[in-house]
DNA sequence: CATATTTAAGACTCTTTTGTCTGAAATTAT
DNA sequence: ATAATTTCAGACAAAAGAGTCTTAAATATG
């Protein structure tokens, strides 16, 4: 697919962690738990959002992670790059190495226009306003299906 | 990225092969060495669009791959279901499985648009248009770089 | 200090993808 | 017939992705 497993797994744990306002450490398991998620998988990946300065973390009773800066300045897009790096964003969709106006591939012209979109989906809403509307719009991150308002418990 | 490499393997065959019109059977040899591809992998890979009955082949002198009907009813998105599958087109960006209009994850609705575009991208215009128009402005379907008109020799 | 909790680091396994290689089968040409 | 050409089939290997597990380090609490 267009983002590795792990590329997904990284974007819905930051969007819980968002939706998780006013605490401050998040606790790995926790989030492994409600995401169903493998919790030392999911520590693999958190580890690269920390690496990136994406998020910190605390050691410890009552540690977790937490996001580095403040959530409206952070978008998924910043997830993107840090977990499957800026691949998608600028490789030719036939995978030739030199692509691009000057020697454009059949599809060079209309592929980039779809990568911008693609481009706008990820960065146009930061996290503090997606984890608004999960919440407000029921909208799901786990494969839990039920009432909305129970996703995120 | 978006197709693996044996998927943008096999679209760049194809369009080599809907680029020799006039040829009955294009070998798998020659095909391989115009778009440096390894030759035994794309065999397999042809294979595959051979057991899918978009193409058929002849074995011996003179043999080689060919399209199994009119290169103008074939498109990249049929070549795509055949090596890759639906997966893209059907698949939840978050990798949900009941990801619907029912069950939104964040990103659904604006996902659906753009692979929309994506499979318009890709079913628009057949093998032969797309052949044509490689030909007529010069379009790429390999690494080397240079005059485009020696692109396909 | 001792213990429990929690992330960090890295080795390890399993699966999929990618790619290589060999031999068989079909076809043509000599 | 014999040899050359070309696809077919499948074993095999290498690399990347996905996931598991163990141990160490940091922190809090009693």
């Amino acid at each position: 697919m267009i983002l590795s497993n792990a590329c997904d797994y990284g974007i819905r744990a930051a969007l819980y962690v968002a939706t998780q306002r006013d605490r401050k450490f998040v606790p790995i398991r926790e989030i492994s738990e409600k995401l169903q998620i493998s919790f030392h998988f999911l520590t693999k990946i958190l580890q690269i959002l920390t690496q990136a300065n994406l998020m910190t973390s605390f050691r410890g009773p009552n540690g977790g992670v937490a996001f580095a800066r403040d959530p409206n300045q952070i978008t998924l897009m910043d997830i993107i790059q840090a977990i499957d790096g800026p691949g998608i964003f600028e490789k030719c969709v036939l995978g030739l190495s030199e692509c691009g106006d000057e020697h454009p591939c059949p599809l060079h012209e209309r592929w980039a226009e779809i990568r911008e979109e693609l481009r706008q989906m990820f960065q146009s809403n930061s996290l503090a306003r997606m984890a608004t509307k999960i919440q407000q719009k029921g909208f799901r991150i786990t494969d839990y299906l039920g009432n909305p308002n129970s996703t995120i418990h």
